[in-house]
DNA sequence: TACTGGATTATTTTT
DNA sequence: TAATCCAGTA
């Protein structure tokens, strides 16, 4: 049977044990997406409904990956599958079901924006002082009692005479109220309303029960108390659950992962069958060494010993540089030499990073070295002011019951309705308990808004009016509409800045991810479209086959792997962080590290390593030591640019530079090349971080045209149409 | 009501 | 450093 082919004897155990508990110990690299989705194929061959089937991966990404390749083995059938995020399964389940424990089907969930923001007039309502009560602690405060399932009324038993958490009590119970009249869950809720519903309609669990005859469930390490109880409530009656894990990639726990959720599988489920897939293929031997090497100093982990026969490969490279600058400047030289040698191309390639924070300097040199990037989260795209700003439109005009969108959008753009006008709105709302949007339509009664009564007047109409056009009008025509009566794209245009400009990039984008929804939707709505747009990820969006290098935190690098991959910050104080160090908890260090285990193994051929003795951070000039995690790599399998750089409190002569580091010659490139330019020799041009300037001359290069511009501020450059998207003016 | 500039403050990681 | 907040002004 070719499902069983090319795989070693654990792997093909994992594929055909399909009745019972069965846990998965995957080290990384070990083939644990193929065992996954080759298990799939395997259920389906004998006889399995796909239906019966459900698959739960970490972002949608891995989902669509899964999928693809299942199809890919067993032709068709894999549709019906239910292969997606703990999150977008709970809200699948319950846009069928919430209206049995009191909430509308037609719900809106809440990203962190939202939330921050309705935890502000939480504590505006409950007259509490900002000071004291910050809406992040709050927010983690009550996103941790969720995790772990303490409802409002339990916490407050919980919190006994202690004060403070007493007052906590009293914002969860508010901010819990305000959701549910805004008809909104956030994303914590999405997972506990479904264990909730599980729990109250077991008519509606017997069904999912029946429904999911064969669960499986990846990255299993990082599943929290709540996602633990969805999955166990759901195995229940089959128990053909399939968990597949390594404890030693666990690195969520701030957001609730519980780690003993794996270590004691065997406790919840005592006929656990255990299989441990250890063989790595996707590291040569030295890296998995280092790996092996960092990862051995944790305490409490599962017995397991990650072995290979690849070849041992190069060395892990270390360098030290004064400053962040220097360090940005080596890994772009670096790039531009692996690529111009014929090495590898961009998208082998990534660069990680402990925070969001430490991108920008390297986006600043990759820029100028004219390398194709990507940088990976920092904000979500659908976190952006602008698309934020539409999505709210569409919102308004989809659930009006959501308070915070037509809030957000109101006065945008200006319309002259103003704080004042706002707060007697609101305060009118809550004394007869109608919505925002509801309070809006009968402003007229509202006393003391005088002239503000007009605009106000003058906006529902507008909001009335879409919402007659939104049931005979595509959802882009629908967007593109608003776009056009706001006036929301011509005002950006008017700025006539850079950042006015990415805004209107971001625009355009959102209108091309409306339209490739209503392509790949037999039927496309409106609420469609804003629940897809709800829980995606900026990973899911990334693209393997396009050619650029990827900057991304190590968190985000989970479950990918590249042929070249950059750790940049090794600095005790950046990685492990600041607050790991002086909190001075060595189950915070441990998790730490094992985010270090996680990014060594993204890497299959070559790792570098980079530290600089100076950084700035939040405008202040930190000196850091090289990471611990760097001298827990076995010595002997790491290359020095110096030797003393890895001596401990060694001074660095800001004198002595790497001579390599710095070789931005012009190379191929292995980039689509556009048909043809848009701009000719003689056309002023403006570049996104050069500013304006003049083509003096084009060159075809056979893969891309070089074009030569004498820049206003930056003098002449050369550089590569494709990337360079000079855009004529 | 809108806008400006100065002060303040925050920082891990994300579905 | 960068984002956010707040007071004062137009």
């Amino acid at each position: 049977m070719k499902i069983l082919d090319d795989m070693n004897p654990q792997q093909k155990e994992a594929v055909q044990y399909t009745k019972g508990p069965l846990l998965i110990l995957a080290g990384a690299g070990s083939g644990k997406t193929r065992v996954l989705t080759h298990r799939i194929a395997y259920l389906i061959e004998n006889d399995v409904k796909p239906y019966h089937i459900m698959a739960i991966t970490f972002t949608n990404k891995a989902a669509q990956e899964m999928r693809d390749r299942v199809d890919q083995i067993v032709g068709f059938g894999s549709e019906s599958i239910w292969v997606s995020t703990f999150h977008s399964s709970c809200v699948r389940i319950l846009r069928r079901f919430i209206d049995r424990i009191g909430f509308a089907n037609s719900f809106t969930i809440y990203d962190t924006d939202d939330q921050k923001t309705l935890m502000k007039q939480v504590i505006k309502k409950l007259q509490l002082d900002p000071k004291i009560y910050k809406e992040r602690a709050l927010m983690s405060a009550i996103s941790s009692a969720k995790n772990e399932m303490i409802s409002p009324e339990q916490f407050e038993k919980d919190a006994g005479l202690d004060w403070n958490k007493e007052k906590i009590s009293q914002i969860y119970y508010e901010y819990q109220s305000q959701l549910k009249k805004n008809n909104a869950l956030d994303f914590d809720d999405l997972l506990v309303k479904t264990v909730e519903l599980f729990k109250k309609c077991p008519d509606v669990l017997e069904y999912y029960q029946d429904k999911f005859q064969y669960l499986m469930v990846d990255e299993y390490q990082d599943t929290n108390t709540v996602q633990f109880q969805f999955i166990n409530l759901l195995a229940a009656k089959s128990r053909n659950l399939c968990v597949v894990g390594d404890d030693d990639q666990s690195i969520y726990k701030f957001r609730g992962a519980n780690i003993r959720n794996i270590l004691e599988f065997e406790k919840s489920f005592p006929d656990a069958k255990v299989i441990k897939l250890e063989q790595n293929y996707r590291s040569t031997s030295n890296i998995l060494n280092a790996a092996n090497g960092v990862i051995s100093n944790n305490k409490g982990r599962k017995e397991k010993k990650l072995w290979t026969e690849n070849e041992k490969g190069a060395k892990i490279t270390f360098r030290k540089f004064q400053n962040s600058f220097e360090e940005a400047e080596y890994v772009a030289g670096e790039i531009s030499g692996k690529v111009g040698s014929g090495a590898c191309k961009y998208g082998d390639i990534a660069i990680l990073y402990r925070t969001n924070a430490q991108s920008r300097l390297f986006e600043e040199k990759l820029l100028i070295a004219n390398i194709p990037y990507k940088i990976v989260g920092s904000v979500n795209f659908y976190a952006r002011r602008e698309v934020k700003d539409l999505l709210s439109y569409l919102k308004t005009v989809d659930n009006a019951q959501d308070d915070l969108a037509v809030q957000r959008i109101i006065n945008v753009p200006k319309r002259g309705i103003g704080a004042t006008t706002i707060s007697r709105i609101q305060a009118h709302a809550t004394e007869t308990g109608m919505d925002f949007y509801g309070a809006l339509l009968e402003a007229q009664y509202i006393p003391g808004l005088s002239r503000s009564l007009s605009k106000v007047e003058s906006f529902t109409r507008f909001i009335q009016k879409l919402k007659t056009q939104a049931e005979y009008y595509s959802v882009k025509e629908l967007l593109e509409h608003i776009i056009d009566e706001t006036g929301y794209v011509r005002n950006l245009e008017a700025q006539n800045t850079d950042e006015a400009r990415a805004r209107i990039d971001n625009i355009n984008e959102l209108i091309s991810k409306v339209v490739t929804y209503e392509e790949d939707n037999e039927n496309p709505t409106l609420s469609g479209f804003l629940q897809e747009v709800a829980l995606v990820a900026d990973i899911d969006s990334v693209d393997s086959d396009s050619d650029f290098c990827l900057l991304m935190t190590l968190h985000s690098a989970k479950g990918l792997e590249f042929p070249y991959v950059f750790m940049t910050g090794m600095e005790d104080g950046i990685f492990p962080s600041y607050l790991t160090i002086t909190e001075d908890d060595p189950d915070e260090l441990e998790e730490e590290r094992r985010l270090c285990y996680v990014g060594i193994t993204r890497a299959k051929k070559e790792l570098v390593m980079t530290a600089a003795s100076q950084r700035m951070i939040r405008g202040e000039t930190q000196y850091n030591k090289v990471s611990r995690f760097v001298h827990e790599i076995p010595r002997e399998l790491v290359e020095l640019g110096r030797e003393q750089d890895l001596d401990r409190d060694a001074f660095v002569n800001p004198r002595k530079r790497y001579p390599n580091s710095f070789s931005f010659k012009p190379r191929q490139f292995t980039v689509t090349k556009a048909e043809h330019l848009n701009y000719g020799v003689g056309d002023t041009v403006r570049h996104s971080k050069f500013g304006v300037g003049e083509v003096t001359n084009i060159t075809d290069g056979g893969k891309d045209y070089e074009v030569t511009v004498d820049f206003d501020r930056a003098g002449i450059k050369k550089m590569f149409a494709s990337f360079a998207k000079l855009k004529k003016i």
